[in-house]
DNA sequence: CTCAACCCTGACCATACGGTCAGAAAACGA
DNA sequence: TCGTTTTCTGACCGTATGGTCAGGGTTGAG
């Protein structure tokens, strides 16, 4: 329950800037990472002087924090079509195709959140250790049931997660390396589609749940 | 052929200094990012003077981009395995293992090869044209005999490429994340086992290459 | 209209960085 | 031993960075 908010020129402007700021800020830190950006890049990006950028982010790892937090969330909420689905066709097939769906719109999110892990997540180890780790745990219980009731063969759950997320976020995250063999090419929706299909594919027939 | 390198005590000194300015500098932009990364911190690692660095390495780039290579060479040599071999069974599994020994062996190489395509490969954009390109149409290339042996399910081979290449390097590039949903401890010689079968198993089933 | 709260920004500062250099020290060939 | 080449390093430099701040502009409630 969040305070009403009223809808003043003021609130306008400072949502607007916020969102203006946001969005420069990830492509900078996906394309250079935390060490690699400045404010100043950021700020030219976002069409505002660096001292408005302090205004409203007091420090470029409290800017850095918020932009990570933005992935994280729009991942949670990609798992949603995870539950409730009758077994791991449905399940994980509407994961993959989620997840793909963000690496497709939101690659530079993907990067900054994987060049934060691959640092070691000094800004949001406290979000591993507890949403993550829930989250994990709670998706592996799925898929263990859906083992139990005969739906797919016995894998380890934790590991087709791995998985899940390897594969799906390393299209955004590689998506410089593909398109650079794909002839320097951005793929084309039709490549797109055969991206997700073969990904889905070949787990959802690794995991029996697809007959041969 | 190189010159036959003379074993004096000048050229083991300098053999040396550069395999420990290599190996620290691997670590710290594994860890740190190309911009995060600073001289004095590679030098401190390496137990010399920043001055010595600027001796054997003229400037940070050359450094950097001598560590980049150092990995890429050893994936290349990885995929050995995957010729001669007479089918998928044998040569996509033996090219996961080994994949996988190496995301265990070499996790900073791996990270350091992450990070700089995921900010547009500025240094090595070159091998992707080149080494990258030619290799690859290689590998699809087999594969795709493979299928049409009828030895393996029709798959698109770019795509499964892809997909041997996010799955193992992810070991390493997420080797953190990994470790905190493990509790905090890293994967023990029993679980990178399970985690090896579980890819293999996966994948090859994936594509049809093992009976369900 | 008034005034307080909020928004904006050019100029500035301390620091840390990549890189340089003069010259000492060690290794080497003769 | 002597002269030359290579190795080593403390001290230094110009620059760019994150962050600050004083003061001007704008908005909106009363």
């Amino acid at each position: 329950m969040t305070a009403p908010e009223r809808l003043s020129k003021r609130n306008a402007i400072r949502r607007e800037n916020e969102r203006v700021i946001l969005e420069a800020a990830e492509k900078v830190f996906a394309e250079a990472g935390f060490g690699g950006a400045t404010m100043q890049l950021i700020a030219d990006m976002a069409g505002l002087p660096k001292a408005n950028l302090h205004y409203y982010f007091a420090t470029k790892e409290e800017l850095y924090r918020k932009v990570v937090q933005q992935i994280f969330e729009i991942w949670l909420h990609a798992a949603d079509v995870f539950d409730n689905a009758p077994g791991p066709v449905e399940g994980i097939g509407a994961y993959i195709d989620a997840k793909m769906e963000i690496s497709r719109r939101h690659p530079f999110g993907s990067k900054v959140w994987a060049s934060e892990v691959m640092h070691g997540a000094p800004v949001i180890q406290d979000y591993l250790e507890t949403t993550l780790r829930d989250w994990t745990e709670g998706r592996a219980r799925v898929i263990q049931r859906w083992i139990d009731e005969g739906k797919m063969a016995p894998v380890d759950p934790r590991h087709l997660l791995y998985m899940l997320w390897a594969t799906t976020q390393h299209y955004a995250d590689f998506g410089h390396q593909i398109e650079t063999l794909n002839g320097g090419k951005p793929l084309s929706d039709r490549q797109w589609k055969a991206a997700k299909d073969s990904v889905k594919t070949i787990i959802l027939r690794g995991i029996a749940a697809l007959r041969a």
